[in-house]
DNA sequence: TTGAAAGCGCTAACAC
DNA sequence: GTGTTAGCGCTTTCAA
């Protein structure tokens, strides 16, 4: 293994110093052409590869980001993760990747490794678990653009992308009243996340406005997962006053509804059915699931964007941008109620 | 924003080097107990957080390594790189993500990117579009370990954990002809990758063991997706003799596959389709689909192994390891033939 | 336009 | 057990 080249082998093999070579190879100093040609040409000749590291240590800019997701498995967290990695690329800025797993532990210890990795700025989707938030306070205090999406949290003042969380509750339970459906649950976590409470809120507010109860027994309050959506509908089920729709707090958990609810004969759109998320299933389990499209790629793009508007200013948090975008109701099967509403 | 503080700060503070600072908080050096309390504590009351970099540069590693894969969007990549983070996080290294979108040119840049990051070394599973690998050179030049997963190329020499997909595409094969299926249609991609080549080999073997016929029309090389499916469907039962069985080359295929057969009335398993990846809409859809299991966690967690084992050797190279996974069938309603076999 | 020189924060011989 | 010292590869004043 031969030695790397640095560039101080371009400078000696040129007879001029680092300094010129630096200079022509970042290109925007002022410097003669036939020095930078000369440098650019030695560069190639002698097989020559920046050390990023180096240049970071004295500039104090790593051109790299840190990602903090809950887990990449999710498909609405990987396609953010895409997004987010397409529209930070051309910029020469990297993604390293870190996942909580839903626990804060592993949150606290992801801003710590990445600041120690001196990441230019963190990007982040706080966990379930998260209920304080000092440990990103580390962040802002360095005056690195911290960004929070999908998951906020309101002691955070930072700039934010994320789902109007209400309006997503909101239309997709007045979907339901629409196709007839009249004492209709609600499925979700018990953690206390914005996103959720939102749509809860939204679900809430839609029954208000059309004179339906809000009924404590129709509210369930769990974990998210198929297994969580097959106890929530079961569990439903055997209420007094059957409940005649359902809203999963996500596509999993319809699933898992819509499992049971086949089981016990009650098939969507007897009973319906809708999700959040779209996962790439939901349009090809039988019947096909009504969700709410929550826009990941559209949401990663506004991330990266928002990010290099951040980083680009001397003080990041000079305006605090809230970017809020807009769910949209896919109708399917499982909601296609044919009773006179 | 106050600066940050650095072990100068702390030698300081005690009256004593940078160079004792940095033996206690590294901890392995012979050194004092008392010193190294004393530096420990002090750190934490300057609220000391180390600068990596700087280690990095000085020390020649990073503890970051790179990883390549088409796209984290899919389920099974994201799904390797979920492990391949949790195996390698107690290690202390970290994981910078690049996707090559299945273009070899975001590849070489890549792999240059991740070089110029100084990462310790490179995970990766080629693009479909990559036949030469001449980029990945490089790192083995470097002395770097480089570690392929799945996708694998018969021009690099270097380690592997990949799943014995000949099997997987033989397996499959058998299980449809032990249903009874006689004509059995094969989808898959033009590219020349070796995971694909091997499932057709696979099951060109096991109709021939079967005594079965390798038809040229029943083979459809084009692309791989839901459209891809479909259009494949499409295409092969308007052969003359019309195939009895699909094996579709991903779970996203065998989608598109069976949404076109139901359209057409020979709704699986009338004609039986099986597709590769257990993503986890597959147990969902109606009907479920049979499909080859390729456990992606458990390949993330070899190839966190592996990685390991290369870097703790002096030559990482040394020994050039293969782990080759045991593909599972997994049998749904897809496949599940009622005839007389 | 180019060179000299200092230094980013840390590590690691080598000396004592 | 601790200090001295040099330097990882690069950028960036300051001076020429």
């Amino acid at each position: 293994m031969n030695k790397k080249t640095t560039i101080y082998d371009i400078a000696k093999e040129l007879n001029i110093t680092t300094s010129t070579v630096s200079r022509a190879l970042s290109g925007f100093s002022a410097i003669s052409d036939t020095t930078r040609q000369a440098v650019i040409e030695t560069a190639k000749k002698l097989n020559y590869s920046p050390n990023r590291l180096a240049s970071a240590l004295k500039s104090g800019k790593t051109y790299i980001i840190g990602v903090i997701v809950p887990s990449v498995q999710a498909h609405f967290f990987a396609s953010i993760i895409h997004s987010i990695e397409e529209g930070l690329k051309n910029s020469g800025y990297r993604v390293i990747l870190y996942q909580s797993n839903e626990f804060v532990e592993n949150e606290i210890n992801g801003v710590k490794t990445l600041l120690e990795a001196q990441v230019d700025g963190i990007i982040a989707s706080i966990s379930l678990e998260t209920e304080d938030v000092s440990h990103f306070a580390e962040v802002i205090k360095q005056n690195k653009p911290l960004l929070l999406f999908d998951r906020e949290h309101a002691d955070l003042k930072v700039p934010t992308v994320t789902l109007d969380d209400f309006k997503a509750g909101y239309i997709a339970t007045r979907h339901l009243i629409d196709q007839g459906y009249r004492n209709i649950a609600f499925i979700t976590t018990v953690h206390q996340i914005k996103v959720f409470n939102d749509r809860l809120n939204g679900y809430k507010a839609a029954l208000k406005d059309n004179n339906l109860a809000v009924i404590a027994d129709n509210i369930i309050l769990g974990g998210l997962s198929i297994k969580d959506g097959r106890f929530g509908a079961s569990k439903l089920m055997r209420n007094d006053i059957k409940p005649d729709a359902i809203i999963a707090g996500d596509d999993f958990t319809a699933l898992g509804v819509i499992k049971k609810l086949k089981e016990i004969n009650e098939t969507p759109p007897k009973i319906g059915v809708i999700g959040f998320a779209n996962e790439a299933f939901s349009a090809y389990i039988t019947p096909d699931l009504s969700t709410i499209d929550q826009h990941p790629n559209q949401m990663g793009i506004e991330c990266a964007k928002l990010f290099l508007k951040m980083i680009q200013q001397e003080n990041p948090y000079q305006n605090v941008d809230h970017i809020v975008l807009e769910p949209s109701l896919i109708v399917r099967e499982s909601t296609s109620n044919n009773a006179p509403s």
